[in-house]
DNA sequence: TACTTTTTGTGAACGTTTTCACAATCCCCT
DNA sequence: AGGGGATTGTGAAAACGTTCACAAAAAGTA
């Protein structure tokens, strides 16, 4: 459930702004849906609105921290330095919601031993050790195509279940591990259709 | 369709091989899904297929680049000119896909004037006459969150109507514009929330 | 306490997407 | 020229996701 996301980042801003209630129908309009969309996917996890009331934020908020496994923090390890690798390195939502880069690793030997914010670029060749070293449990890779596959089955060796993947290829990984792929050329393609079929609005 | 996007991959793919046709069968199976998947999709923009024979490669890639508008080359506004606007700028598969950047903008002092693989970056302020100068159709948005409703009300003034936003920020452009955003930290969540569950792979 | 207002939680209706199944078609071989 | 094997295109069925509609609950008011 990927609105639930949604859901906790309008909570987040209402617990900012000290809002202590909110209804689905709130919820829905700042997440961009309906209120019966709202409830049917909190109910699913559980009851945790009151009856004429609404939804406390900050309980809210906790219950959604914990089902999308927030209420703790990730050691993420970044595979591949390049200019993505650099761009999420710094990217503040993740060190913000729990996701900490606790090491990076590349295939290039001018960037292994350079430091990127305090943290050693590491050589690639060691990285099943490495990874268990840092007890990485999640993957982002920012490696070109031709040798992700190899990375995805070396990572999956060293016992991460969990992949971000960048590059357009599909992985192929065994059963109990979870990729996720962000395609950029796939998003543009999608606003290529659009247009080409005459932007009609979303 | 997102989907056609990935037959079209695998169809590029198979072309370089010199495949010369091939079946729903194994077009599923390289884009992880189903025959009838394949032949559905595609059956809903024409027959392109030779029953008891398959699909012509090269015809078939034909036809899905001219509806996915790829037949042709579209030109790309890329504001903010931070790192992730730097990844962006030298991520080969745009260009491959017929997506031209033809500016950069910023709104840094310090980077306007800059010049990135023969573009001069130039100020933000003059985005409205910058975007129609240059005839820019689609633009990629990379700037904070604080400011991208506003960058996006004004490239909507500058005759924008294909907008790629990777801000988290649900924007809010008029009917006719479409929006796509690609949120990094929304991906990373969804691998937290599989690992919560007890990852039981896809 | 009884009445009113608000809003949740949820079964049922509805719509969309995916899968199934098979007749129609095409190529190849003899 | 005719039969056999392969594979498409597509209605119908099944699965899935969204919206509707309303009873159940909570809180305020008198």
């Amino acid at each position: 459930m990927r609105r639930l996301s949604l859901y906790l980042r309008s909570l987040e801003e209402l617990e900012r702004a000290g809002v202590a209630t909110v209804s689905s129908q709130e919820l829905a309009s700042r997440g961009g849906t309906t209120a019966a969309q709202v409830r049917k996917d909190l109910s699913h996890f559980g009851s945790f609105g009151k009856r004429g009331l609404g939804y406390g934020v900050p309980h809210l908020a906790g219950e959604l921290r914990r089902i999308l496994g927030l209420s703790r923090s990730w050691r993420v390890a970044l595979v591949g330095a390049g200019r993505m690798g650099a761009a999420l390195f710094e990217y503040p939502n993740f060190r913000d919601r729990g996701f900490r880069i606790v090491t990076v690793l590349d295939q290039d030997p001018e960037k292994v031993g350079k430091e990127w914010g305090g943290i050693v670029i590491r050589d690639v060749e060691g990285l099943e050790s490495v990874l268990r070293e840092v007890r990485a449990e999640i993957a982002i890779l920012t490696v070109p195509g031709e040798v992700v596959q190899e990375v995805v089955d070396r990572v999956v060796d060293a016992g991460i279940r969990a992949i971000l993947n960048f590059a357009p290829v599909r992985l192929r990984v065994p059963p109990g591990v979870v990729v996720n792929d962000v395609n950029m050329a796939l998003e543009l393609e999608a606003l290529s259709f659009a247009l080409a079929r005459g932007a009609r609005g979303r």
